[in-house]
DNA sequence: CATGAATGAGAATTCATTCAT
DNA sequence: AATGAATGAATTCTCATTCAT
């Protein structure tokens, strides 16, 4: 029942749903409690987005609609392929980080029950994958080794997403202090942690087909 | 619905409620479901676990009974370290594969705030940190580094986890066939990475101290 | 939905009404629905209307004035009552043949209990029994024995709305064509039925005041 | 808010909603008022029904039950056709006399909505045409004569089912006792009209023929 | 005149749980 | 141990209406 803040209903329905869909998922928020929680009344809901499942879309689009935009020209052929993964890591933390439960809730709610949603998630993830198909190359994978890419791929985003997943937990044990600082060397320790392991991968392939030869 | 296989009520009723919660995730299941695909009658849902959280708690101390056998004596003082850390990577990639839906359950509710859970969970992760400890230190880690543990730790789980839950994806996707071999070099794949970024972050740690002097 | 066609707003709404009316019956059918079909703002039906029953009202005095017509100068003395009846019949048929719809709402509507529009729906049936007491006197029916009447006229109104009631189905099941050959045809008939029905009424009163003798 | 009558909860939210439903129309008639009414809780409907529409279907198949009886064996070949349709008549009238609201709700009810309903009644309604045809043949009609049957069917259903659809208005109006010598008197009256009006019918159809020759 | 936003009550349905048997 | 019936609260969504602009 928070004060009514200036925004918009609309957006204020949006940003409720945001933000108690990431604390307790899709399915255990109810519209009542977004309304109460938005200061709105209940029926505005279908109003403006026809249902629960409406605001789940809305939210799904805004967050591809943004999180898009890290991997605009991350590709910069005029810097060493590190550097630019370097960059894209920085940028993905930036990004998650301040858009934090958007970004938790698009990246959690995985609703098969739901195919409309289902199928905008994979639509827009297919379209990431190949704006990034280049780098992958130029980091000395072979972007059709979809081994490779499917193990790579999901592990960098979890290691990042799931660390703000588990920020609550995190803070809450270890009370850091989630700053500028904090989030710098976060990005850095990931990515020094992704090149170091890709390297050693290539490194691993390369000593396998010495000894298959 | 599902023929009514010979276990005993009471685990039917487990096994049903593992698989829909890994598939929905545990607030979209109602007792309702869960009685229908373990052929039992609804009261006996309330009978056996007084309730549907009931279920969910069973459900984590099962998983978490089971799973800190995976890292029981992972620490073997007369091997080295790496090798360790192999091994423990082989056995969580085998256990969650031989206890996938558990796995998935307990993983994805980790993070949400179902009250009754909480303490038991909280419990169970601590006793696990505390059980690698040592491990960690052998690897060159501070264990009072909170910092890289935090971040390093939940990324590891992650990682591995993380490739199971999109594995209906991975599937559908890449027609991937989820074999011994595939989990094989899964594993070592994922331990690769990790041990490689572990000496990549032990390199920019000294790096960085002699730049400091 | 529909594109918005010239006419005003107020007779779009009145026509959308008609139209939802006849086809799902007043109760199921919403005001956004007619707002929506009608190609108006929802508010305008508060507006022109005062709510929804007011469009009930508007439909049911519509019809009356219209129906009421029906009856006007229909006992022409100077001709045998049988001809008049027949004329009526017609009379009646092409009037719901023209206002289909409005008929079928007003016919359907009629013994269900809005209390808003009862009082409406009474003076104007009484009247219009009244407007017809003489030719069922000159009939050879007693216009004072209510039970004929009670019979024979609800019976009479209640074939031929009927049939239109059921146009839809006897159009899909035996494909008839509606057209002037048919509803002539079709008066014929019922006014046929009807007459010599009452005729041999007539002699079976007959036939039973003698047997009592 | 009836008293809790003795039987069956059921049998109790049937009685209520057919008593509802004949009232005020299916759509006009919420489940809160039938589980009020039959004092049972809400959620008994959807035990029982699954759902309004349940009860509905359940009430068109045990109308259509009971109904379908009284055309059984109508056709007697030992009587003359004229004293099976007399017999007929007064078979539907006392079943209509008997199962009143449960008739009226199931002839007032054209669910064009509802596809489920709809062919559920048209299957019904097509399988007792065909148990009459025999009779209809031996009236003189033939039964190939869709035109015909098409008019005089309905018309003969129609003047039956609405004396009981308007009887509220009949009782208000003339205070009529609906006992048994007013319902053996109207199934007299009805029975005469149909049979006078179909001999008329045969003999009008005769001397067009003359007159076409 | 006309609109889009907003309201509060009510719609049907489903929820997890409990009860008597 | 197990069942089917029953409960009351909660679910999402839609209703007819009103209001400020």
């Amino acid at each position: 029942m928070r004060e009514m803040d200036s925004s918009e209903p609309r957006q204020r329905i949006l940003d409720a749903a945001i933000s108690l869909f990431a604390q307790k998922g899709f399915a255990a928020v109810g519209v009542r409690e977004i309304a109460a929680e938005a200061g709105v009344n209940i029926a505005m809901i279908s109003y403006y987005f026809e249902g629960k499942v409406g605001i789940l879309r809305e939210i799904m689009e805004q967050f591809f609609d943004r999180y898009s935009l890290v991997f605009e020209g991350i590709d910069d052929l005029a810097k060493p392929p590190q550097e630019c993964v370097r960059n894209l890591i920085r940028n993905i933390v930036g990004f998650v980080r301040e858009n934090t439960e958007l970004s938790m809730v698009s990246y959690n709610e995985l609703p098969l029950d739901i195919p409309e949603i289902a199928e905008l998630k994979a639509e827009r993830i297919i379209s990431i994958i190949k704006r990034i198909s280049g780098l992958v190359r130029r980091m000395g994978l072979d972007p059709k080794d979809n081994f490779l890419i499917a193990v790579i791929g999901p592990s960098l985003i979890s290691m990042i997403f799931t660390n703000f997943r588990f920020r609550p937990v995190l803070k809450h044990v270890f009370q850091f202090r989630f700053d500028d600082a904090y989030y710098e060397r976060y990005a850095e320790i990931i990515a020094t942690l992704l090149l170091n392991g890709v390297t050693g991968l290539a490194e691993m392939k390369k000593s396998k087909e010495r000894s298959t030869k």
